[in-house]
DNA sequence: TAGACTTTTCGAACATGTTCTGAAATTATC
DNA sequence: GATAATTTCAGAACATGTTCGAAAAGTCTA
């Protein structure tokens, strides 16, 4: 019929910016100057179009920051997958938990409502395997799903806790308030704490993600498949 | 030498505003608009004073909910301590969580550089109680520190999580874009996550907290007192 | 070709957290 | 009593995310 005029088959203003377009000029602009620096006004002088036009072609900053994810997402590396289904949980939460921790962005929109549904297949394909080797341990699918939440809850509160203590945290020294912290612990009242004293610090400052993923794998899945589960 | 004139002790304009007043007119603000609502500029309208002197007696932002959330921290019922050191551990945890939970401007803090060294020694003897409780199970001082930190992930992951979720959800109708992301399933790449289908929403929704609290507990205190980690 | 419709673009404006600079109101000192 | 020091107060201004309304630049229809 109309095949004739539909030319691009669109009407209307014709497009100068695309989100490819966009997507491109804010991980230049990560990659040079930071992703601080990454605002809406700079992004969209970056391409040389008026701020407020972004807003056509994003929902909003946090849907930007999310496209952005997609598109990292996708270089995940496929790890190496154990045979014991134990071991396949946790090989591929360290995977999205190694990526997230490496886009200091992703803290940003990582308690978004429905992130996890959010992502793309790319990562998604993550998920199935933690609930899939959740199944295959001896879950329940409904046990799956809450085997996989709860790592998820942990996960994204290390990323946050860690992504928060990070910022402009380069050498060793303590910073002022964990002095003021420790020496202020009332030995009498807090006796384990006082005990502890400037260690704390140090055991603070360690990375043991892992050693507790292996923990809470262990210990959710010791609950699922325990018929009856301990009375106490 | 000086004791005569120092008739208050003090030099320079007397302030017209105090701290505590702050902090009263922060949570009667609060109560009464929600806390959504409490901004710089009208909390300082609230009291009659400019917005920038807030400045002046607190450092920002951030610090006032800190503030905030030391004077609730002394609310903070102190729990039935059970025998087992395992379940004063769950109880001091789930203490700390429900008081949280309850006040949704904690989770803009909760990740803030050393959080738990800024928390008041009200809301620390619960922290002190669940290292204490690692200790008596067997645990030693480092372990016991990995445990609190590994379950405070878990615990400010949840609250985060369930705080950007509660923003308007007030009936049962599941969001839209859960039933994209359900619809969009590739069922032959992402099987079990397809096999729930619908039931996923259901189950996401659901408080799954406590369980999974008992879980992490266990397996952090299995690990920790194992004397010789598993060997795979 | 003239208007209707559609899509894109963008400037103005707003709320917010925050910094800067200077004024105001006291006490201390000579 | 004048001047200095000190502390508190507050207005102007800035960057940011964001909304609103209107202008611009096309296609479609009569």
């Amino acid at each position: 019929m109309s095949q004739l005029n539909a030319q691009h088959g669109r009407v209307g203003r014709p497009p100068v910016t695309s989100r490819t377009q966009i997507l491109t000029a804010a991980r230049r602009l990560i990659d040079r100057d930071g992703w601080e620096k990454l605002t809406i006004r700079r992004l969209a002088a970056e391409i040389g179009i008026g701020a407020t036009t972004m807003y056509h072609h994003v929902r909003d900053k946090e849907d930007l920051l999310f496209l952005l994810i997609r598109e990292y997402a996708d270089q995940i590396p496929h790890p190496q997958m154990p045979d014991e289904p134990r071991d396949r949980i946790v090989a591929a939460t360290a995977a999205i938990h190694d990526a997230l921790a490496a886009w200091p962005w992703a803290a940003e929109v990582l308690t978004t409502d429905g992130f996890i549904a959010r992502l793309g297949d790319s990562a998604l394909w993550l998920v199935e395997t933690i609930v899939a080797g959740a199944v295959d341990h001896g879950c329940t699918p409904q046990q799956a799903v809450r085997v996989f939440r709860s790592i998820w809850y942990y996960t994204v509160g290390e990323i946050l806790v860690r992504a928060h203590s990070a910022r402009g945290r380069d050498d060793d020294e303590q910073p002022a308030y964990l002095e003021a912290f420790i020496a202020g612990l009332d030995a009498s009242r807090l006796p384990s704490l006082a005990a502890l004293g400037e260690e704390w610090g140090t055991l603070a400052s360690q990375d043991t993600y892992r050693q507790g993923l292996a923990a809470f794998v262990d210990g959710l899945l010791a609950q699922a498949t325990s018929a009856a589960p301990k009375h106490r």
